[in-house]
DNA sequence: TTAGTGTGCTACATAAAGTGTAGCAATCGC
DNA sequence: GCGATTGCTACACTTTATGTAGCACACTAA
C-alpha cells in the first residue's frame, strides 16, 4: 500500500470507510506525528530544531510528516520556522491533558511494577 | 531496533529520555492502537470483533497491540472479550473529543478543497 | 460422536514505513 | 569570499505492518 496523507472522506491506509476519526488516527498514528505537534505547541521551530526536540528523528521522516501535517492543515511554515495553524492549536488543546495523564500513568505503572517485585 | 512496549521511565524506540508523554505517544503512535482503544470504548469486543471493527486489520498486529496495551494497563481481557481498564477508560475520556474535532476538521478540509477547485 | 461454528491465536512471505549517515544547494552574517 | 546554518534529498539498511492460511481449543446442536 502506497503511503498517502490520510484525508477524511477518502479511504485511508487500507480503510474503506474514510471516517474522519479513522483518518485522524491514521495521520496521528504515524511515527513522531504526535511528538511534532507536541513540540510545536511551545512556538515555531525550525526543521532542525524539531529534529533535535524529537530525539534526532530522521530528516527523511520529519520531512514526510511535515508535508502530511501541512496538507492536513495542522502545521504551516512561517517566518520563524514551522508552527501550528489555528486548527493545529485547537487540536493541541485536546492533546494537552495527555501530558498530565501520562505522568499518572507512568506513576501507576511504576507502582504496579514495584508491587510485582515483592 | 527490536520492538518493545514503550514504558515511561525507560528509553523508548530510540529515545533516551523516556519522558512519559513520549512513551505514550510511542505507544499510541503505532498502527491501530488509537483505533482499538476507540472501538473498545463501546464495550468489550472479542479478538475478531476488534479485527472487523478496525477494517480487518491483520491478526498479527492486533495480537501485538493487545499485548502492548495490556502490558501498559490500558486493556484487559474479561469474560466478554477485551475491554478497557479503568485507566484505559480514563484515557478514552481524553480521546473522546477527538471525534467531534475530526468531523470539523473533515468539513474544513472539504471546504478548503472545494474553494481551491474554483 | 460428530460435524459445524466461533474463538484466539501463529507462521510465513511480502510490502511498506522508519532509521541513520552523508551530503548538497540556498541563505545568512561577516 | 568564508564559514555556519538551513531545509532538505539519496540511499542502504532495519523494523513494522499486511494478508492469507491454518491450527488448537471450546461450545453447540443433531
Amino acid at each position: 500500500m502506497a503511503e498517502r496523507t490520510p484525508v477524511p472522506g477518502q479511504p485511508v491506509r487500507g480503510s474503506k470507510t474514510g471516517k474522519p476519526i479513522m483518518a485522524l488516527f491514521d495521520l496521528l498514528g504515524r511515527s513522531w506525528a504526535l511528538g511534532i505537534i507536541w513540540q510545536l505547541s511551545d512556538g515555531p521551530l525550525t526543521f532542525r530544531q524539531i529534529q533535535t526536540a524529537c530525539e534526532n528523528m530522521s530528516p527523511t521522516i520529519l520531512n514526510r510528516r511535515i508535508k502530511e501535517l501541512t496538507a492536513s492543515g495542522l502545521v504551516a511554515r512561517g517566518d520563524q520556522g514551522y508552527q501550528l495553524t489555528t486548527q493545529g492549536a485547537d487540536l493541541f488543546v485536546l492533546l494537552k491533558p495527555f501530558g498530565a495523564w501520562s505522568k499518572d500513568w507512568a506513576d501507576g505503572l511504576a507502582a504496579h511494577r514495584a508491587q510485582e517485585e515483592r
